[in-house]
DNA sequence: TTTCTTACA
DNA sequence: TGTAAGGA
């Protein structure tokens, strides 16, 4: 028999590397021809056929395990049902990375805004918003690690979501967050047009400025409006500026829907 | 030079 | 999976 490769040659040969060679042979997946007296392993045609096979499964997403199992069954059931599998997982995995493309694209979009109408107040239509309750504190209380630590639901990812505090006329400021899969819709901000402002600050005494300025001017302008006022954190644009957290305020003028009724004329 | 084993990021 | 060490 001199018609047999080296790992080398076949790793060349197939477009993969020595070591993954030694990986599907440590998993039981594809054993050389046989192994010479200097401990080489030797490649035949089979084993050529057989890694080929290794690698169409492993890029239809199959886990190892799963192909030594084909390989060693070899059966159509197995297969399509091996198959059908790695489609659902597949599927997840878009999924994901959709999820993913749709947060990056909502964060270039944000800071685009922020870049456009920082410091300056406008009004804008916006669609309804449904969010889910988070917890409620204090309104002169500020958020720190403890109160975090404290609460009973939790934000899975808290630097991707934009909190919402929402002010009634009460002594509490409630936290909301954006529906997660399987959460609850505690409210929904009717659609509408809004006042909005947004801007960034370092310490919470600006912010606390900043929210009595925008109260007054928008009670100057457009009178006693009778929705909440709403604060958005937008802890993920800290990306583009260390230190400091971008806020939106928005105040509804006039909403869409009844829910708050139309007021003004 | 190539490959082997083993260990590690 | 890739990379590195140290020996055959």
């Amino acid at each position: 028999m001199g018609a047999e490769i080296t790992i080398g040659e076949l790793a060349e040969l197939m477009q993969v590397s020595v070591h993954q060679i030694r990986y599907f042979e440590e998993k039981g997946v594809l054993l050389p021809s046989y192994t010479d007296t200097n401990q080489y392993r030797k490649y035949g045609i089979d084993q050529i056929y057989q890694l080929s096979q290794i690698i169409l499964l492993r890029k239809l997403g199959m886990p190892v395990q799963a192909v030594k199992e084909c390989m060693a069954e070899s059966g159509q059931q197995v297969m399509e049902e091996k198959l059908h599998r790695s489609l659902v997982e597949i599927g997840g995995e878009i999924a994901r990375l959709q999820l993913l493309e749709q947060f990056i694209l909502k964060v270039l979009q944000e800071q685009g805004d922020f870049q456009m109408e920082k410091q300056s107040c406008q009004v804008k239509m916006r669609e309804a918003m449904p969010l889910q309750k988070w917890f409620e504190m204090d309104s002169a209380a500020t958020l720190d690690a403890r109160t975090l630590a404290e609460q009973s639901v939790r934000v899975n990812a808290l630097s991707e979501t934009d909190i919402h505090y929402i002010y009634d006329r009460t002594n509490t400021v409630s936290l909301y967050t954006a529906v997660e899969p399987g959460g609850e819709v505690g409210r929904v901000l009717p659609a509408g047009e809004y006042l909005s402002c947004r801007l960034q600050v370092t310490d919470e005494s600006v912010l606390k400025e900043e929210i009595g300025q925008f109260s007054r001017y928008a009670e100057q302008e457009y009178g006693e409006l009778p929705g909440p006022l709403v604060l958005i954190e937008k802890s993920y644009l800290s990306l583009f500026s260390r230190d400091k957290l971008h806020y939106e305020i928005l105040l509804c003028i006039e909403s869409g829907d009844a829910t708050g009724g139309a007021d003004a004329r």
